[in-house]
DNA sequence: ACGCGCTTGAGTTGCGTACCTCAACAAGAC
DNA sequence: GTCTTGTTGAGGTACGCAACTCAAGCGCGT
């Protein structure tokens, strides 16, 4: 019952430990039948190469760079203090994270960003966009051997391996339901503020919301979507004309950044308790709104699940290990005042 | 900027390796001045073992152990679903877990299975009850030297290294903020079915659920809780009479198991829509009922991430590695028919 | 001067794998 | 029959650390 290892592989198959290792580390020279035999004997022995020999012996480092949004967006000053904090962590794992910054906005930036990172690094994970530019340096950078997961938003039309984010819509339809729910039984109306039109993940979760909105709550009606460019002062100005313009306003939902806009509206007005207002990701503000009870609900993506799972999956992808999708699965976190983390 | 070891450590400390070695294995034969030096130098240098290295050198597999208790529990079914296949992928990692069933709601059965498995693991991850009993087996087992984290139930009074679990009075607070906000500004009574009064985690659920209640939704009225020892028999028997003998029943929340009970009762009586219920656990029934919308939303804990987390806690205290608290933190899920996992 | 115990240095071995070299052997081409 | 090419075996080295042995050095008391 002690563990199997290369050598019993090798007794098993009738073939030498040279010869087990060129199989399994994919080294030509070796004849179809004979790869047969050892793989049959992998198999029967239910031979599991000890990782920690492995990586030993291999002896090498991966490099692997995070390319976020320039900007001082909160969630994404997490998520960089996240990889910050993760990265001394990995000290002893002989993996090391870099952070480049860059428009990813932009989506000729931002291909050019990584394109310059390609061969530099033995894996990338980006903050990606939906656009036929970035799909093309993805897939560039790939053909050059380095591997590419996209993170937060994703670009579902590249080669990339994975993506480590939620799914948008699903989010939209979540804030939705909560929202429609938590207004009880009113009829109004419900404003939405976007950060952006352009961005593929704010469209998500609004059509996501819009859905849920006009199928189950018949008795609210959406306003059209205002875009604050996920800035706080124009989102306190967008929130304001809503509460000032709309005598019937049930509820608000904040789909992108700029929280503190809406928190602040809704508390100069006095609005906090009868209008519902929804917003995503968990941050100082956030949180101490949904305590003050200002939100009624965060809808959030763990910042630092995603760091260590966009790491992880490079490391898996690295070594060819296989992933545990339920442990990279990033959930859509839906937060109330009851259910924070910690105190 | 190569990576820092031993050897360097040594050098920089000016000693040699055997001393370094005695140091950071805290073995007995050095001087306080000596493993100041040592330390002063680890530090300097930043100096992080290679976890590899060291895992191979150690030549030590681990044997860790979950107590589970015996029964068909759907939850519990899942945990151990959730062992069997971490076990596997466990095996290039040098650890193996097993599983040993017993009657957990015993204090004394519980106590007795804990002391017999004492010494011939390494770790245990056990389901405990908060009982003198318990605590002292836990105690007794940790002083033979076996490691002890506690699961889904703790044992707070004992030494047990770590809690692998949610915070069970936030959880009833959160069931009760949705319960109180789904239910829009009807005013009525709210039935509580709980497994049993005398499982802590349990009387926490609901200790949480009337604060919330009580506090923020004067119209709501609590009626008594009902025993149901996790039974699906009588669970329906309890939401039927509920259902029956409450005209003005707002909502229904079933803190322990036999969930099929109430969709059964609900459904039968066509009150599916008009009466919210909330329940624990995700599992194929509950997840059936949400998304046709019998039950309105679930509170969850995540099997698969609680049996990993037991598992890298356990190892990191063997190991005398750091654990990452942000990672071994069990969320409260909320699941609303949106925001489900997977398809 | 001697022995004792505590402290330290030097060195060896082994963990299981990856990666490499060299030699041997076979089948097929010419 | 010789040469080439493809296939396999044998064996070595390295990875960084844990764990151990043995001997030497030190100050101490007697």
């Amino acid at each position: 019952m002690s563990k199997i290892k290369l050598h019993d592989v090798a007794r098993e198959a009738g073939v030498s430990l040279a010869t087990v290792d060129r199989v399994l580390n994919r080294r030509p020279g070796v004849r179809a039948k004979t790869i047969a035999r050892v793989e049959a004997a992998v198999a029967k022995l239910n031979y599991q190469p000890d990782r920690f020999a492995a990586r030993l012996a291999r002896a090498r480092n991966y490099n692997f760079c995070f390319v976020l949004p320039v900007g001082t967006n909160t969630f994404m000053g997490n998520l960089n203090d996240e990889i910050v904090t993760h990265s001394a962590r990995m000290a002893g794992e002989r993996v090391s994270l870099s952070i480049e910054r860059t428009d990813v906005f932009e989506p000729e930036r931002l291909a050019e960003t990584l394109l310059s990172l390609a061969g530099r690094y033995d894996g990338i994970a980006t903050v990606a966009l939906d656009h036929p530019a970035v799909t093309a340096a993805i897939d560039a950078v790939i053909d050059a051997g380095t591997l590419v997961v996209t993170l937060i938003s994703d670009a579902p039309q590249s080669r990339r391996a994975h993506f480590v984010g939620i799914d948008n819509v699903a989010a939209g339809r979540t804030a939705g339901t909560l929202l429609g729910r938590f207004s009880g039984l009113r009829m109004g109306k419900v404003g939405v503020i976007v950060g952006s039109l352009s961005l593929s993940d704010h469209i998500e979760r609004h059509r996501g919301f819009a859905q849920i909105i006009s199928q189950d709550f018949p008795g609210l009606a959406l306003l059209p979507a205002c875009e604050s460019r996920d800035d706080f002062g124009q989102t306190e100005e967008i929130a304001r004309r809503l509460i000032a313009e709309t005598p019937d306003l049930v509820g608000i939902y904040n789909i992108g950044g700029g929280i503190r806009g809406v928190i602040t509206a809704l508390q100069a007005t006095g609005r906090t308790r009868s209008v519902v207002f929804i917003c995503h990701e968990l941050t100082d503000f956030s949180r101490a709104a949904l305590i003050d009870r200002t939100a009624d609900a965060i809808i959030n993506q763990d910042p630092g699940h995603e760091v260590r799972s966009a790491t992880r999956v490079l490391q898996a992808l690295s070594d060819g290990l296989p992933i545990v999708p339920d442990q990279e699965r990033i959930r859509i976190d839906i937060f109330l005042k009851d259910n924070l983390p910690q105190g």
